[in-house]
Parts: structure tokens; C-alpha cells; sequence
DNA sequence: TTTATTATTTAACGCTGTTCAATTTTAGAA
DNA sequence: TTCTAAAATTGAACAGCGTTAAATAATAAA
């Protein structure tokens, strides 16, 4: 029994020598610099060795995806922010959500762009009622919800309102990350107009706009 | 001199003929299915000849990304939208530049990710003063001047929120792009949503919040 | 200690981008 | 028209890729 533990440990242990060899190595070269026979040099083993802990590259890319991404997540749900007003908290979301996928790009943009069955069933966001199944997704859309707590707005808008907020800064963070050179100074404008100024526009701005 | 130019003629023709073979493997098996020894049984030329006009498969690359990016940028500049009021003016130009980004995906992706210098020369849209030399940002700012004409807005704000949309709606896309299932209603509500909603709160919410 | 199982490696296949030397085709001069 | 120089095109090779199958080494159970 405690033996099959042992060996259940060691191939965990395994899984994860593999899994941030993989990620060390998309830091240091970029995702396209990832390859089977890389790792292997760096964990010491032969290649083959791999493909009896996982299926195959993209199952690696997944679970190193997986990683960077529930990193990113965990900053929009973090508790600091209870207790403010929801549009404080909407705005400091927001900026935490930015700042954090900026942390760790490369796994951030590649799990978002993947069309992988594995890396949708964490980032879809799109569908009718992601806005209460997906993690991230619901804070922004409890916080949507406070806020228009005392107005008439159904609820399909305050979740398309979500959903849309939610890919508009997806869109802010790529273009951040592509745009490598932009400076410092002009990045941090960027996000604190964004976050500061847009986002309110966006949850405040629907009482004079009605289609 | 005249067999000069046939030459000349002829060199291009093999280029053109290279890229439309590239073009058109992108669009059966995506971008990753590429090679440049498919291109060369496409065009029923041994691989090695690509490398007399093109320096590698990145330039190739970059010339088709070209071109489908133009094709959506010439969407936002289109001339039909004349005449009409500039927040409907914004919001068709919002709209045809979705719709038509949906069209070519691959190459506009492929575009808007590269890291590359090439293609960012196109591409880059967050740097100071970008909204006034990017003919796809510069629409979308005169826009937003005639928008603010009897406003006391300051061009920079008007920069930054042109920015700011245009990568808000690039997030649109590729998340429209990357959840290839949300199926055609839901995709439809998204894009009516933001091009008629959440476009004209952002413009029109910037009187009620000021920093 | 023998046997069965599991971990690991070696070798290979077909693919990739790219380069170099050899060959064919073309152009201009004699 | 024939010879020569230049250009276009090819064939072969290199190093790297993901992946698989069979062979070997290490481990567990009997």
C-alpha cells in the first residue's frame, strides 16, 4: 500500500520535473523554443521517457498553460478586495487581472489562443452563462451585478457586459505583450486609462445609451 | 531594357505565385500547416527555389499576413460610411472591421501576434502618436474628433480611447476567433452588443466619469 | 532466486527549415 | 550560330523536430 503511494509520488514528482523544465524553457526561449528533446536534456533523461507521463507535447503545453493561467485567475478573485464599493473594485479587477497576465505572457497568451479542447474548457468565455460557470468570469460578473443592483438592467446584458469587458482587456494584455517596446511610461498610461477610465465608462455608461 | 522588365515581371509572378500557394495552404490547414515543401509541391517547383525569392519562411510569412491584414484594415476606411452621423459612423466601422477580420482569421491572428519588426510595423497601434500614422487608427480617431468637436477633450484622451478601442475590439475578435463553437446566434448578439453598445458607452460614458 | 512488471533507453521514421554544390536554362557577345 | 557568362533550378545533405517500437535495465512480487 504505502508502496503504490511511493510510486504514485514519484511519478507526480516526475510530471512535475517534466512540467517546469517545460516552462523554464518557454521563459527562456519563448514557446516556440519548446521542444520534447530540450527537456529531456534538462531533466537528464532520454526523450522517449516523456511520452510514458504524457501523451504527447500538447498535453505538456496544456498542463504548463493550466499553471500560468490559474495564476491569473486567482488575482481577480483575490479577497483584498472585499469591503470597497463595486466600482473600485471592478477597477482594481481589472488592473489586477492585466498586471498579472503580464507576469507570465507566454503561457498566458498561448493558453488563450488555444483552440484545444483541453485549454477552452478554462478559457471560454463566450458562451450563453460562462459568466456563471467560469471562475474568473463570475467575480466580474457578482461585481456587475452590485452595481447595477438598484437599476432595471437584465440579466443577459450584465452578462454580455461581462463577457465583453472581459475580452476587450484580453485584447489590451496581448497587445501589450506583442508590442514589446512601447516604454514603460506609455504601457502604465495605457492600463490606468483602461482600467480607471474605460472600464467605468463601459458599466457607467449604459443609462444613456438603451438600443 | 524591355527584357529587363519581363524578367522583373517574371520574378514577380513567382513570388505571387509562392505567396497565393502559402495563402491558400493557410487557409486548408491553418497556419501551422504550413512548410515551405508544401508550398514547393504546390507550385511544382523543388523547395529550394523558394529561397531565391524570399530569405526564409518568416518573409513569406509576413507578405501574407500583409496581405490580409490590408484587406481589413481598407474595411474601417471604407468611403460608404460618409454622410452619416459619427457615432454611426463608428459604429459601422466597428462592425465592418469584426466582420471582416472573421474572414481572413489565420493571416489576421498570425499578423497581430507577430513579434516580428516586419509586421509590426503594421500592426503596432499603443505607441504616442500612433492614431495619427496607422490608417486604420486614424479613421477610428477622426471619428472620435467629431464625436468630441464641441467638447473640451484633449487630444490625448482622444488618442488613448481610440486605442483602447481598437484593441478592446481586437479581443473581440480573436476570443470570437479562438471559441470557434459558440455558434452563430451568440456570436451575432456579441457583436451587435459591443459595436452598438459598448462602443458608444466608452465614447458617450466620458462625460459622466472624469479622473 | 525466479518471474512479472515497470521504467528507461536506443534506434528509427518521416517530417521540418535551410544551405551548398551541381546542373540546367537563359542572355549577350563573338 | 556558337561560345561564354550569368541566372534559375535542382538534388542531396544537415541538424533538428515529434513520435513510436523494440530492446534493455531496474524494480516489485512470488
Amino acid at each position: 500500500m504505502t508502496i503504490e503511494k511511493r510510486r504514485q509520488r514519484e511519478i507526480e514528482e516526475m510530471k512535475e520535473l517534466i512540467l517546469s523544465a517545460a516552462s523554464s524553457i518557454i521563459s527562456d526561449e519563448g514557446l516556440d523554443g519548446l521542444s520534447i528533446r530540450k527537456i529531456a536534456k534538462k531533466i537528464e533523461y532520454s526523450p522517449s521517457i516523456i511520452y510514458h507521463y504524457f501523451n504527447d507535447k500538447e498535453e505538456i503545453l496544456n498542463n504548463v498553460m493550466q499553471r500560468g493561467y490559474k495564476k491569473i485567475v486567482s488575482a481577480v478573485s483575490s479577497k483584498e478586495l472585499a469591503g470597497t464599493s463595486p466600482e473600485e473594485r471592478l477597477v482594481k479587477m481589472t488592473k489586477n487581472y492585466i498586471m498579472a497576465a503580464l507576469k507570465v505572457p507566454d503561457e498566458f497568451i498561448a493558453a488563450q489562443l488555444s483552440k484545444s479542447e483541453e485549454a477552452l474548457k478554462h478559457t471560454s468565455s463566450l458562451f450563453k452563462g460562462a459568466s456563471k460557470v467560469k471562475p474568473a468570469l463570475y467575480s466580474l460578473y457578482q461585481c456587475l451585478q452590485d452595481i447595477y443592483k438598484n437599476t432595471h438592467m437584465d440579466e443577459d446584458s450584465i452578462e454580455l457586459t461581462a463577457q465583453v469587458i472581459a475580452v476587450s482587456t484580453l485584447g489590451l494584455i496581448i497587445k501589450i505583450m506583442v508590442e514589446k517596446d512601447i516604454g514603460e511610461e506609455q504601457r502604465n498610461r495605457l492600463i490606468d486609462f483602461y482600467s480607471e477610465d474605460i472600464v467605468l465608462r463601459i458599466v457607467n455608461g449604459s443609462r444613456s445609451s438603451n438600443k
